[in-house]
DNA sequence: AAGCTGCCCAACCGCCCAGGT
DNA sequence: TACCTGGGCGGTTGGGCAGCT
């Protein structure tokens, strides 16, 4: 067993791990000691052991909507049995309620709706039934799943940046005074927070195509093509796609926006000024690129160290 | 082709609250 | 007032799947 562990790795193992004690842990019954615990836990001790869990078969679906159809809701404990179900009364709520109701709505979120959730949950918190009432056919579960997986990570994000913004910024209450405040600082440093219209606004909603990111190679190529780069650590730019640091991009592209400043043997220039100074030929354009790119990935390696606490 | 990994989302779990006794 | 029960809610889990190596 030993050598089969060392021979997998990581979920693999902990799974081969976890398959192994729930083996060695079936009880009489031939109940998983874990589905032992969950049976007789509060919640199931009243129930008979017969009763079906997981995923709802069609046959079933069927069942419940036809009863329901002909009957009603009327008491959901009672309701299974009199449907010929072996489910408990939650389970048959929570089908009915977040998945055969027909008012349901199902597909991707619109960005009005995405919109809408930001907002409210700006307001209400986690409170995803009460943002769930505000958007007709969407349940409180799909909301609370695309906010987890979709719209979570970007917000800690926008924390942190917003943190390091603080630290910089100091008491600051304009980008006037942060300048005043600190001339050497690079407009990178500075990062716009962007409220939830802005975000959408911009289209960085998981529907809407990213500005860039893994599914959008062009930056991943450009750097593996960028063999003179003298930066050690390759950023991975898939994670990128964090709100706080497409912020950053905002301000830092490499995207030749005229007004984005890079230092050059000490000189700070424009596009303009390396237009005037280089020339517009390709290769003084190529090396421009290359600045840009190299000083935003040490700007990002910078804010991810912040995040970090380095 | 097979194994691994990460993401998505349906379903579960535990807790809370309101209403009834 | 205390207890019980049904229903609702938010947090979490884990199976399935697609993409990657």
């Amino acid at each position: 067993m030993r050598t089969l562990i060392k021979s997998i790795s990581g979920r693999a193992a902990m799974t081969a791990v976890w398959c192994f004690k729930v083996e060695n842990l079936k009880s009489r019954r031939g109940f998983s000691r874990p589905e032992m615990m969950k049976r007789t836990s509060r919640n199931y001790r009243n129930l008979p052991f017969s009763l079906k869990r997981g995923a709802w078969s069609p046959e079933e679906d069927l069942k419940l909507i036809a009863y329901i159809k002909r009957y009603g809701i009327w008491n959901w404990n009672e309701m299974p049995k009199a449907a010929g179900l072996l489910r408990s009364g939650k389970s048959c709520r929570l089908r009915w309620m977040n998945y055969l109701r027909p008012d349901i709505k199902r597909g991707n979120f619109s960005k009005e709706e995405v919109q809408t959730i930001i907002k409210l949950h700006e307001l209400l918190g986690n409170r995803w039934s009460a943002i769930a009432a505000k958007l007709p056919g969407r349940t409180d579960n799909d909301i609370k799943n695309y906010w987890n997986t979709h719209l979570r990570k970007h917000l800690i994000n926008n924390i942190n940046i917003a943190m390091r913004t603080t630290e910089l910024q100091g008491t600051q209450k304009s980008n006037i005074e942060f300048k005043q405040k600190n001339p050497s600082e690079r407009d990178i440093s500075h990062p716009k927070i962007l409220n939830s219209e802005e975000y959408s606004s911009k289209g960085w909603f998981p529907m809407s195509p990213k500005p860039f990111s893994a599914s959008n190679p062009n930056f991943v190529n450009d750097e593996k093509k960028n063999k003179n780069q003298t930066i050690d650590e390759e950023i991975d730019v898939g994670l990128l796609e964090s709100f706080g640091e497409l912020s950053l991009w905002d301000k830092w592209p490499y995207s030749m926006e005229g007004s984005c400043k890079v230092e050059d043997d000490g000189e700070t220039y424009t596009d303009e000024m390396w237009k005037e100074t280089r020339g517009t030929g390709s290769n003084a354009m190529e090396s421009r690129q290359q600045q840009k790119r190299q000083i935003f990935q040490i700007q990002v390696r910078k804010n991810r160290d912040f995040q970090r606490g380095v």
